[in-house]
Parts: structure tokens; sequence; C-alpha cells
DNA sequence: GCCAACGTTGGC
DNA sequence: GCCAACGTTGGC
């Protein structure tokens, strides 16, 4: 079986949550070397994190920050077994209703393997999927239409709240060449596309109601199985930190739903 | 099982 | 801080 790719967010911003900071930057996991992927609470991205195998290649995301991006590449270097921070009723991911017979909550540990050469904000990958064809702009035309295509199908563009998402890997190839080789100073990225998601939209309202069909998770959640994965997805759990020590410290990940 | 209100994510 | 997107809850 081939490897897989994939990408998974992290907040670099401090976020104080039960007295522990979530904070995860590229800085950080660049230091610690591997870190226990704690804190996702949401069953799409867990789904996800349940079917990775060592090996398998990450895009490390700056999320919920100042300039959102890729920052860095790490790998898988540990399968998923139990989130055990859902069981801490300290810890800012705690959730009373998992049990350690029946854990509802997974990670993966990943190792890191090198920063992004040139970080790639979430803007370009906006401005590309903007584009009204398959023609990079000349600064970045060894993306080519294969890779400028990719990117406008991928899950950060076209459904952002998902914290763990599948890449594909063409995908990945053209997000890796982006990385690798820069070039894109001269494009205007700042409000442009903006408007693209957010604008349309305006019926705000029925959009969200009408959404539904979301089925969280599928249907059972927990259990379910594992692979099911893509539908649902919401888009909160984050992810985070730390690195060992087990409930020492503190740090980590990010936003989990405190939901009740 | 539908759907409106609500809460959270997360870009800007 | 704003607010669009969208999952989740809960009444019916």
């Amino acid at each position: 079986m081939a490897v897989n790719y994939w990408l998974m967010k992290a907040e670099p911003d401090s976020r104080i949550i039960k007295g522990m900071d979530v904070k995860f930057s590229v800085d950080d996991f660049e230091c610690l070397k591997t870190t226990a992927w704690e804190g996702v609470r949401n069953h799409e991205a867990k789904n996800l994190m349940k079917s990775m195998k060592v090996g398998d290649q990450v895009l490390f995301y700056h999320s919920n920050c100042k300039d959102p991006g890729i920052a860095g590449f790490a790998e898988v270097c540990k399968e998923a077994y139990p989130d055990y921070t859902a069981w801490d009723t300290s810890h800012p991911y705690y959730d009373p209703k998992t049990d350690k017979d029946n854990p509802r909550w997974y990670m993966v540990d990943l190792a890191f393997k090198s920063r992004a050469k040139h970080f790639v904000p979430l803007s370009l990958l906006r401005h590309i999927a903007a584009l009204p064809s398959n023609t990079p702009p000349s600064s970045i035309e060894y993306l080519g239409e294969d890779g400028v295509q990719s990117i406008k199908t991928m899950a950060l563009v076209t459904r952002g709240r998902l914290s763990v998402q599948k890449v594909e890997q063409n995908t990945w190839d053209a997000l890796q060449l982006l990385a690798e080789r820069g070039g894109w100073e001269d494009l205007d990225l700042k409000g442009k596309e903006k408007g693209g998601k957010r604008g349309t939209a305006k019926n705000a309202k029925a959009g969200a109601g009408s959404k539904k069909g979301n089925a969280a998770n599928e249907s059972g959640e927990e259990e379910v199985s594992e692979e099911q994965g893509e539908k649902s997805a919401a888009g909160r759990g984050r992810k985070r930190k730390t690195a060992d020590e087990d409930e020492a410290t503190p740090r980590r990940s990010t936003r989990t739903r405190a939901k009740k």
C-alpha cells in the first residue's frame, strides 16, 4: 500500500484553556521532534487519524493565527491509540463522555521532518483556487495546470473547517513544489480573493439550516468505524502539542469543543 | 426525522 | 472584534 498524505492543523499562537496554553507552532514542533496529536474532538478527523499508517506524510498547518498556512512537513511515527487527555478532568480536552474501557478519542504521533523552505500561505492557495482557468500565474508556472487544478479541489480550500484532512498525491506534489520553490512574491494576495467564500453567501441562515446533511458522525459515532470519514466534519479539533510528558505539561492543542 | 436556534471554528 | 460556515442540540 502506498503512502497516504494528510494535512493537520495546529495553532501557533498562545491561547489559554483551563490554565493550559494550547499553542503549538512549527518552532515548537521542531524542538520536540515528535508529538502526540491530542485534542482532536471531531469524529471525522478522528476516523482519518485511525486510518493513518506509519510513514504517511503530513503537512503541518498553522491555523487560527495572523498568517495561516503550511509551515512544515511531518510523518506519522505511531498509529492511532487512545487520547488519554480525554480522561483527564483537568485537561483542556477532557471529555466526560468517554471512558477508558471504550475510548472515544484517538491520536497519532508525528515526527517532525522539515520546515517549509517557503511558508505557503492560505491566501496563496485561495488565490490559486480562485483563478478563472487552470493556467498558473507566470511566477509559479512550475505548478502546471495539473497543480492548479489539484489545489482547487483540496479540502483546505473547499471546506476549511476540518482540522485533519486527506490530501491527494497530486495536491501534495503541488504543495511541496510551492514550499520548495516559492516565487509568488509578486502576486497580490491581500484581500483579493477573499470574497470568495465569505461574500457569497448571503444566505447565511439558509445555509446553516439547510446544511444538515452532515451527519455528523455518521451515525454512530464513535463506534462507528473508522473509515468513514469524510462526511461530516466539523472543524474543530485541533491538535496540539506536547510531547510527551504526559500530563505534566500542558501545552497542546487546540480547541476542542466544550460541548456538553 | 425535520428544522430552527445556538455555539464554535477560524479566516480576515 | 466581526461574522460566515457549519456542526449540534433540542423542540416538535
